[in-house]
DNA sequence: AATGGGTGCAACCGCGAACTC
DNA sequence: CGAGTTCGCGGTTGCACCCAT
């Protein structure tokens, strides 16, 4: 048996909602509140589904709402919880009054996971592409590495090269002492004659990787002991000290307009300072995982509590709604 | 001025969970 | 307990607007 559509597709308008009907819409609830979506639009004279109402409702209608730009706290929060909980949206506007999982899912499509490829780390992992590249030259033998690191330089590069020349970023990387860098910011920076330049630069850092692996620390190249700033920098000879000085910070955001105080530590590879809530929060997911069979993938492809990608050091307090 | 690409946001779709009878 | 119904979530799409050419 099929699936019973939500609502009659017919006699249903669909599309933009107008004044009148947000009007109707917001004055019925107002009068008998939300239970049963598929009798709201038949009584609030709405021809409209149930599912829509709800949708118009809890995403633009509700009072309670917010709806100017984020502010780099609520960027950061965002940040900070998908790094720990995946695109589970729900639960991340759950910790920021006023915004709705549409509008956090938004502004993630939009612009979070710009500003974090930009800033060379993968929006999903929230690992430095550097350090995923090294990733995969440890665990492969070298003639392997050799082919994956061909395939996977053409795929990327099309995406490197919109990121190194048509955005123009322009990190303000500090290198920490002198040597031979091949720094992030020495790829980002680069002048449009250099692409090629650059993709060879990229070809050689993975080469290091892969003729220099004992250069990696052992498991989790991305983490140091206890350590506080430039998590992330360790040391990765696929890119050598190139992510060291390589921050969320605003030194390191460059031109970004807000100069917004991110801090490295939104990066999964930072050190994990778990707190109160960050353990209500573990103990819920993990029960979710449990409860579900097969566990609820959270949409990155690794478990949420991969020690190598945990990351969460919101303040208690910052919570609006701890999750028990 | 026309147009084409990029961006941001509202809205829709389909699925699974939760609820009701 | 099971079938039907409703709700909530995450992914995707459509479209208006902006800007560069």
């Amino acid at each position: 048996m099929g699936r019973v559509p939500c609502c009659e597709k017919d006699n249903v308008k669909r599309g933009q909602w107008t004044p009148e009907e947000d009007n109707k819409l917001s004055s019925y609830i107002a009068q008998h509140g939300t239970r049963n979506w598929r009798l709201i639009p038949k009584n609030a004279g709405l021809q409209r589904c149930g599912k829509s109402c709800r949708l118009r409702w809890t995403n633009y209608l509700r009072p309670d709402l917010k709806h100017g730009q984020f502010s780099d706290a609520e960027e950061q929060t965002i940040v900070k919880l998908h790094s720990v909980v995946g695109n589970r949206w729900s639960l991340i506007a759950a910790q920021l009054p006023g915004r709705t999982d549409n509008d956090v899912k938004n502004h993630w499509n939009t612009k979070l996971k710009k500003k974090l490829s930009g800033m060379g780390i993968d929006p999903v992992t929230h690992k430095p592409f550097s350090h995923l590249m090294a990733e995969i030259a440890t665990t492969l033998a070298p003639p392997q590495v050799a082919h994956l690191a061909e395939a996977a330089l053409g795929c990327f590069k099309d995406e490197m090269l919109h990121l190194l020349t048509k955005k123009r970023i322009d990190f303000h990387i500090q290198q920490s002492g002198a040597g031979p860098v091949n720094t992030v910011a020495t790829y980002i920076t680069t002048k449009h004659n250099e692409k090629d330049d650059t993709i060879e630069k990229i070809k050689l850092g993975l080469s290091r990787a892969i003729q220099e692996p004992d250069m990696l620390p052992s498991n989790k190249p991305w983490e140091t002991n206890g350590a506080t700033s430039a998590n992330f920098g360790g040391t990765c000879s696929a890119f050598p000290e190139s992510v060291s000085g390589f921050q969320y910070g605003s030194s390191s955001f460059g031109n970004e307009e807000d100069g917004s105080p991110w801090s490295q530590s939104m990066c999964t590879g930072s050190t994990c300072t778990a707190g109160d809530q960050q353990g209500r929060l573990h103990e819920k997911l993990e029960h979710e995982n449990r409860g579900s069979e097969g566990g609820k993938d959270n949409g990155n492809g690794s478990s949420i509590f991969n020690p190598d990608c945990v990351l969460w050091d919101i303040p208690s307090d910052d919570l609006m709604n701890p999750i028990v």
